[in-house]
DNA sequence: GCAGAATGTGACACGGTGTCACAAACTCGC
DNA sequence: GCGAGTTTGTGACACCGTGTCACATTCTGC
């Protein structure tokens, strides 16, 4: 119950919910573990192994309530209530993020944005009105945040990094190729899909 | 030699690909498995020995030489050439996607961009001019690309997803949050942000 | 030439993953 | 209400990737 999930486990639930999410988002009011399989390349069995080790959340013959099991797999990764982010840049690709429904669904708020740039502080994106960079240290304990997104250039990734790190954010979506320097408390996770894109290539090309 | 990697090797020489690239604009050139361990999170023993099971890059007392190293990865994972992909979508991610230096860096080249709003149409960005969408099916086998990037809304993504099988494309990376259906010989990649987060949260909440 | 640093590699334990097989439980049609 | 078909839940087991310790080897710099 109270147990640590192992990190494989965990990737498996978080691809999990996003079947599910886009599944229920079709119509759709039950699923089968063979149906996320399809949508996965994850082995049917395995998937029902992951799940039946938190509860018996199926029923046979049927399949999977899709409501029901998004609710259980939320409380088994503690994800359930509302979080707040701050994003960092309101260049495109800032606004691409804000506007982007992906968030919404999942429980999340885009709390706060951020920019160093004079001329789109105070202007909205998203619904959200930008702030300069200099609040970043108040606002983002005032509104509860520790996930902070960087959509700047690579240049200017670090400081504002570190303008996070200052400001309490413990998790960094990195959406710049830079390598980031913080805290070994600090969770980074830099996005890059050029190398994700290379990769992908390896296994088609063999 | 020509064996196949595993997905845990592959994956983690992307990652050396991506540390690399970044320490070479940094100015370095030597770097020692400690310090790629320190900005990937993965054990210094454990690269080590994935580096050495293709030959023997290092120098003792010393490190790695970067470029010769990055050359070696390249050829491992044979993507060293030049690879052109498509991309659908010219809105502000598109835009966003088509400016990044991150794609150049890695012998990536966007050779085409597409979009259902003939208002895009012709107007060039990251220095390529706009397709319409119909003439995916001439210019994707045309200038031979097998890759394509989808940075359209969720409601149009499975449409562009047809195009781009129809017209040969084998790999796609979906930044939309919708589940695409392809075939079985098409690799669907799938970005979801939020999905992403919820997972860095767990880990981060225990 | 010596101290220090970093690679290359053997050995080994651990745990996650894939897989087969099968009972149990549910739905549906008749 | 019965039987056919479907799908979950689970035991058992083999396999392999991963982490880790240890240590010889080789290079640099002084």
């Amino acid at each position: 119950m109270a147990e640590r999930l192992t990190v494989g486990v965990a990737a498996r639930l978080s691809r999990y919910l996003q079947v599910l999410t886009q599944a229920k988002k079709m119509g759709k009011d039950r699923i089968s573990s063979q149906e996320i399989a399809e949508y996965t390349n994850i082995n049917a069995t395995q998937i029902r192994r992951d799940l039946s080790g938190f509860g018996k959340f199926g029923k046979r013959g049927v399949g999977y309530q899709i409501d029901s099991l998004l609710a259980e797999i939320r409380k088994i990764l503690r994800t359930q209530g509302q979080h707040n982010i701050a994003l960092v840049g309101a260049g495109r690709l800032g606004e691409a993020i804000a506007s982007s429904p992906i968030f919404g669904e999942h429980g999340i708020t885009i709390a706060a944005v951020f920019d160093t740039d004079p001329a789109k502080v105070g202007r909205a994106i998203g619904g959200v009105t930008v702030s300069a960079i200099d609040d970043v240290e108040q606002v983002v304990p005032e509104r509860n945040i520790i996930v902070g997104v960087l959509a700047v250039p690579a240049s200017s990734a670090q400081d504002a990094a570190d303008a996070l790190v200052a400001a309490g954010v413990k998790i960094i979506f990195n959406y710049s190729e830079a390598l980031l320097d913080t805290p070994t408390d600090v969770q980074v996770h830099t996005s890059n899909p050029a190398v994700e894109l290379l990769y992908a290539l390896y296994f088609h090309l063999t």
